[in-house]
DNA sequence: GTAGACTCGGTATATGGTTATCGATATAAA
DNA sequence: TTTATATCGATAACCATATACCGAGTCTAC
């Protein structure tokens, strides 16, 4: 067997698109304009890194870096426009124009990603849900419509549809990810616990809560039932 | 002002206990736990890194060093034992021992979390669910009681609960905060978007997805609208 | 009008995590 | 029994990100 050549070899052939922003840095952009939003609520106009970074708990240094990012400048002395970074922020991200999304899966999950309107702010519409389960189809779930599955693809397809949202049962998110492929989307926001596989071109972002569990677990033990020495003794 | 000064500081002295293990390690262990988990249902008993690395797009030498923080040692040419890999991801993460959890705030979000039974098998029991809505104080939801927010604190304390997870309004999430550590909660989930302010032994994971959906958006920005040069040019 | 203080932008260094390399060991086949 | 091969564990090189530093610009206060 060889793959674990193939495996790195892939690894490093996908990385020909430069990223142009570390991911570390693009995560952090949606929390400068949380607060950036809530600054110009309260009629704050200027602001400077120093006092975002207060704000977030990141040193000044960071700040300036990931806002240089979405090109904007600052003055010495005043800093940044509120406004003006607002809309960068936006623009970089791409928030400006609305992508209209699939969600496979009304359950828990799905059907509170249906009710969140605030979702709509940062550009993502969800336009229609699909589901196997013949009780919910028909429905209207937070207006919108429970479709059957075997729909998504054509749908997909006619109404160009790019985002697939995943909240179904981890053992039919492959399938319905190859249904998503098959209309033609191009990005899949996946919540179920698996890896899903497929083409290169896709972008995938796992949204992984028992990563966080783990987290949040690992230092609660270690908090309360290890007060040195974690590993085996040397 | 001296507020960077202050911050780096701050920031250099809140690391001193060492984390042992790498966050983006800590994270991949669940997902090594997912796949260890279906093979032992498929009755498959030893593994090499190879083989779990080709499923989820790492190299070997990447899955060996994860597993390695967990303290499992393999065999040359066999790989590890399911079983015990299984074991011993479980004990690190502490997922043997339950931690009881609150839960604020049972709107969409919250609802959905209080249903999903499966984060029991992670160590993961939410034992009440607090709002300050007084139509949903007094239901049962998902079979858990829903109780005024002013009982927390006592409750937490009396019941020795160490993990609070918030799914409240943004607004509301820092008055939430501040309760919890009140009651004696040493970690904190929050789902709202914004930084909370907790004294430093306080745990705080914020889930963001608003973070994810500036990936995705961004992405999906890039490749459908700029076919090259993102930046202002030079 | 000038001195001083604050903040931005660019470059350099440090840190932490990922990837590569190598020797040792266990299994299986000859 | 011996040889070939796959895999582990440790060490070392490498890379991305975070942090530090420094010069330049602009505003404020005297
Ligand atoms: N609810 C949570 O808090 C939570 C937390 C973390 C992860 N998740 C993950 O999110 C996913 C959904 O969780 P949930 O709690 O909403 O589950 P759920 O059981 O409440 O809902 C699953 C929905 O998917 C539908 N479904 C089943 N098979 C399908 C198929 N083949 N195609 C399309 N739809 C199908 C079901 O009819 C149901 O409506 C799961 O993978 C779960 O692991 C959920
Ligand atoms: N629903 C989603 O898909 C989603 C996605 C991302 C983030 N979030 C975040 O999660 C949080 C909850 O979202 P949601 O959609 O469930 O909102 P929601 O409005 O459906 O529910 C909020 C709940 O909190 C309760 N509440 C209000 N003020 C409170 C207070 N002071 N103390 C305790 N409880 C209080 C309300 O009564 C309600 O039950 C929000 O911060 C939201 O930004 C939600």
């Amino acid at each position: 067997m060889v793959i674990d050549i193939n495996l790195s070899t892939l690894q490093r052939l996908k990385r020909p698109e430069a990223p142009s922003i570390p991911q570390p840095s693009l995560a952090r952009l949606p929390q400068y304009h949380h607060y950036l939003v809530d600054l110009a609520d309260k009629g704050i106009s200027r602001i400077s890194c120093s006092v975002i970074g207060a704000y977030l708990g990141l040193i000044p240094v960071q700040v300036r870096k990931d806002l240089q990012y979405t090109g904007i400048i600052g003055k010495p002395k005043t800093g940044y426009s509120v406004a003006e970074l607002i809309q960068a922020i936006e623009t970089f991200l791409g928030w400006n124009n609305i992508n209209e999304a699939f969600l496979v899966g009304v359950g828990n999950l799905g059907t509170a990603l249906l009710g969140h309107e605030r979702f709509s702010k940062f550009g993502l519409r969800i336009v229609a849900a699909f589901d196997t389960d013949s009780t919910k189809i028909g429905q209207w779930i937070h207006e919108k419509a429970v479709l059957p599955l075997e729909q998504l693809a054509d749908l997909a397809q006619r109404m160009s549809i790019h985002l697939g949202i995943i909240t179904c049962p981890a053992e039919a998110a492959q399938a319905v990810a190859d249904e998503m492929v098959k209309g033609g989307i191009q990005a899949i926001w996946n919540f179920a616990p698996v890896k899903l596989r497929v083409p290169d071109h896709i972008i995938v972002h796992n949204e992984d809560l028992y990563s966080t569990l783990a987290s949040l677990s690992w230092k609660l033990a270690r908090r309360f039932r290890v007060p040195v020495q974690e590993k085996e003794a040397v």
